[in-house]
DNA sequence: TTCGTAATTAACCATACGGTTAAATTAAAG
DNA sequence: CTTTAATTTAACCGTATGGTTAATTACGAA
């Protein structure tokens, strides 16, 4: 059984910035060169180097090579793997009787406090 | 139109790193005190209460008050709109005809490389 | 009031992040 | 061979993260 916390470390990682964020909405609409990333974004042409270099150590992105350019493309798979962490959560989650969880924990507490209610 | 930018910020961080997933995962299952979620931890208390602050930030959990205990309750909303992001950016993804977007790309990079903006 | 337990705050430290500017690299084009 | 364009690397800087130990707060129980 594989241990897939690293890779899920990078991935929400990367994720939580905007301007990473920003270039994975962008490369889902297909590749595009570090200059076209760049282009809408506040920042340096360096910024954006150290921004892709945390996609690519996340697995989100991958390189090719064209000439002086370097289009990146998006991969699908780190993107699923966390969609699907945050299902599985929010699943056990909806499945779980809120009313009654408090209330067993509540019973739970009292109990320790010396069995009363 | 509200901007979710920030949010999104505060949640993909907190979910980037393993303490803080690994609480998210007990508390899917129902309320917990910090205790609680610190004991399967291998870190000291006030390293647990700041992991805490980073899942508040991000509006993960809410906590309430029992005695001296502060149980720490998952919240649902934003777990969804972390999923709901992601699942955008896969669905913009899948629909797109990626052998066609690379050839357009090839064709529009070999057009600059002739004719200058 | 005093004691014990749960949790937080304070102070500190090392490293990672996120940005900059300047220099170096790489490859097409004259 | 020189120039120009795309991108990266190097060096640097300030702030945020993530951890520690020691002290403090908050509360129930004795």
């Amino acid at each position: 059984m594989v241990n897939y916390e690293a890779e899920l470390d990078a991935i929400f990682m990367a994720l939580g910035h905007p301007a990473r964020r920003a270039m994975v909405v962008r490369l889902s609409k297909g590749e595009a060169t570090v200059g076209e990333l760049a282009q809408p974004l506040e920042m340096s042409l360096p910024a954006v180097t150290k921004h892709l270099k945390v996609l690519e150590r996340a697995k989100l992105i991958s390189r090719s090579k064209n000439a002086q350019w370097r289009p990146c493309r998006l991969e699908q798979a780190p993107l699923k793997s966390a969609s699907d962490w945050i299902e599985d959560q929010r699943k056990v989650w909806e499945s779980r009787l809120d009313r009654l969880d408090s209330y067993l924990h509540t019973l739970h507490t009292n109990s320790k406090k010396g069995a009363k209610k």
